[in-house]
RNA sequence: GCUGAUGUAGCUCAGCUGGCAGAGCACUUCCUUGGUAAGGAAGAGGUCACGGGUUCAAGUCCCGUCAUCAGCUCCA
């Protein structure tokens, strides 16, 4: 049979031969490396023969494929250990994932699982993956499956059969342990050579919180033992940017149950950084046509019960206030205020689009156990707009929206990736008509496409008043995060009653654009403190220079310099401590402080500042005239990356 | 909300099998006046998350509550 490889070139092979002879052909290292084969893009063991002309390319861990195998083989592996341990043990499903992979067990009558038995069962494994077993691909009938695992007592396995009722069955077989897979394999448990298990949780069995619990381990694997190492490092590195470490540290927010779980309080550092935040963005507004408005933080409940909100999401709210026959609700959306503001007095064509924004701070009842730093809170402020305009209006202010959310990702350098959430097939989810949907939803991908956007469609993911274009960034552990949102509405209009004067004198709807680059203060805030590890820019940091005096002698000059920085609009502090030089210096960089000034005699004699940069070290002396004039550079979005080379 | 783990000084953490509450850093005072990442000494600082129970005796064992962390479920 002829096979084709990836370059092109084609050579003979006898039928029935191998991944791992092909692989051994070409060279023993790739052989040695190689995990699986692609035959005509189905994923096939190395060891299954090949039975005709195929296209094909051989599998390594360099690859997502390959990866994915090694760590699905791993979660075998895993099991295997895990059953000659715990004797009886029941199992779920193992998949692979991004960073590893884990195993969904029930583990048998008393036996409970800690962090502290994963090293019992990563020794076990490595024992196991010494051995050098075989995956062994065995086709089976369904009726042997299900009776396989009847007599295996394992009844999770039974229910995975069932759906599987019209497919070619196969069970993989290494070592003790046989399982209920579609493959693929590597090779042998040998090419294991470094594991960790990384922790022990729960879930609940198919994701349905009506269901049985299992015992989650998550573990990851390497072919080397340097990678593992390395990826142990960067996910030290990784946590040492968490937000909430970093919160604390630099004295940015605070959370304490004696103001609520989930209701962070803003540190004089971290509430700088906002507002900072705040008038970047409210500049943009300005040139972009908004107009600011400001809105209570309660309103009466007949307010979310026009919009759909109560009845939607009354588990997610807070209790409605009763206060003399009326109810109020803390406010989960600023909408239905807005629309107030809109249908306050009559609105023509010629007013529209009208662009209402307001930092408006929400407060919903987040579950207890979702509740993390400032990614997940109970009370946060959206940078929040709504936009009314006609529909020939409606896909350039999509694309306006969708301009002003990447100018703040591109600000930052952040990587977003962009989903289009659009609705599933449960209709009960959503309200409005399906013409109104269809509509909606192709506006959206019209302007995702034209703008060249790269997404990814998440059906399910809209909310009910609406499709929306969201993004989507990821946190320094690697957990996603949607930040900007751009939403299409035209439920509200309805609901609210909303209507213009045409050019023809009819009344007409309008359409709403519900739109947050940032999402929600806090949030963002998260992600930007992990984005920065801590290292805000120039214009972000709360402190842009620490003044360091060598001596007591430089006190005064400090002094007289940092009142001078102050009066051109600078935010400096001089460290007057009669600590060495040495201990200043370390203390400002430890406070990620852009710019520490050292001044000695030799700079009070020449008006001058020696200069150090954060993260970059000493770049030499600079008159006080040079350094204002650096200052008033950086301080500026536009030079977040300041090169100082 | 569910499962599991954790909660000791402002912070990071030790405290064994129940027997006087500990360290480093930070803080205060004093000494030191220095040239690019932590100078020295002394002092002060605690309802061991909260509530109950067992015990002669509880930071330590048991129960409950709250909070935090990991994961699941949810997210306008």
């Amino acid at each position: 049979m002829i096979l084709t490889f990836p370059d092109g070139s084609q050579r003979e092979f006898a039928q029935n031969s191998t991944g791992f002879e092909i692989a051994k052909s070409i060279s023993n290292r790739l052989a040695k490396e190689a995990l699986g084969i692609f035959v005509d893009e189905v994923r096939y063991d190395l060891s299954r023969p090949i039975k005709n002309d195929a296209k094909i390319r051989i599998v390594t861990f360099e690859e997502e494929a390959g990866k994915e195998i090694f760590w699905h083989s791993s979660a075998h592996l895993m099991a295997e250990a895990v059953e000659l341990l715990y004797p009886g043990t029941k199992f779920g499903v193992g998949p692979a994932i991004e960073n590893g992979f884990y195993y969904d067990m029930d583990l048998p009558e008393g036996v409970k699982l800690t962090n502290e038995d994963l090293p019992r069962i990563e020794a076990k494994m490595l024992e196991l993956a010494q051995q050098g077993n075989t995956f062994q691909r065995v086709e089976i009938d369904w009726k042997d499956a299900v009776e396989f695992f009847k007599e295996d007592g394992d009844p999770y396995k039974i229910e995975l059969l069932e759906g599987l009722k019209d497919d070619e069955i196969t069970l993989y077989k290494q070592g003790t342990f046989t399982d209920l897979c579609r493959g693929t394999h590597v090779p042998s448990t040998s090419v294991i050579k470094a594991i960790k298990l990384l922790n022990i949780s729960a879930a609940y069995w198919k994701g349905d919180s009506e269901r049985q619990m299992l015992t989650r381990i998550y573990g990851v694997t390497f072919p080397k033992k340097q990678m593992l190492d390395d990826y142990l490092i960067m996910k030290e590195e990784a946590e040492k940017r968490d937000h909430r470490k970093l919160g604390k540290e630099l004295e940015l927010f605070m959370i304490t149950p004696n103001v609520g779980a989930g209701l962070p309080v803003w540190l004089p550092k971290g509430a700088f950084i906002r507002r900072k935040l705040e008038s970047f963005i409210k500049d943009e507004l300005v040139k972009r046509g908004y107009v600011e408005v400001i809105t209570p933080h309660i309103g009466n409940l007949n307010l979310y019960k026009t919009s759909g909100h109560y009845p939607y999401y009354s588990d997610s709210q807070f209790a409605p206030i009763k206060v003399e026959d009326e109810e109020y609700l803390l406010k989960p959306m600023n909408c239905p205020h807005h629309h107030q503001i809109y249908s306050s007095k009559p609105r023509s064509y010629r007013d529209l689009p009208l662009r209402l924004a307001e930092f408006g701070t929400v407060y919903r009842y987040e579950q207890s156990g979702e509740l993390n730093g400032l990614t997940r809170v109970r009370g946060f402020t959206q940078d929040d707009a709504h936009i009314y305009c006609t529909h020939d209006q409606l896909k350039d202010e999509i694309r306006n929206a969708v301009e002003l959310t990447q100018l703040v990702f591109t600000t930052f350098g952040m990587e977003v990736t962009t989903r289009l959430s659009f609705r599933d097939d449960k209709p009960d989810k959503y309200a409005g008509t399906d013409e109104m949907w269809e509509q909606s939803e192709r506006e959206l991908k019209e302007v995702a496409d034209e703008m060249e956007l790269k997404y990814h469609i998440g059906l399910g993911e809209a909310s009910f008043y609406g499709p929306k274009i969201d993004f989507i960034v990821r946190d320094a552990i690697g957990r996603k995060w949607q930040l900007g949102t751009v939403q299409v509405d035209y439920v509200m209009p309805e609901r609210f009653g909303l209507e213009y004067t045409g050019s023809d004198n009819q009344k007409h709807r309008p359409v709403i654009i519900h739109r947050a680059p940032f999402g929600s203060m806090e949030r963002f805030m998260s992600i930007l403190i992990e984005h920065f590890a801590g290292n805000f820019p120039f214009w972000l940091a709360p402190t842009q220079a620490m003044i360091l005096p060598i001596s007591d002698a430089q006190i005064e000059f400090a002094d007289k310099l940092s009142k001078d920085f102050k009066a051109k609009g600078f935010r400096t502090e001089v460290d007057a401590r009669s600590e060495k030089i040495n201990r200043k210096i370390a203390e400002s960089e430890q406070q990620k402080v852009p710019i520490s000034l050292i001044i000695g005699q030799k700079e009070v004699d020449s008006n001058s500042v020696s200069v150090r940069i954060h993260g970059k070290g000493n770049i030499g002396v600079k008159s006080v005239d040079e350094i204002t004039s650096l200052f008033y550079d950086l301080d500026k979005p536009e030079s977040t990356f300041y090169n100082f080379d």
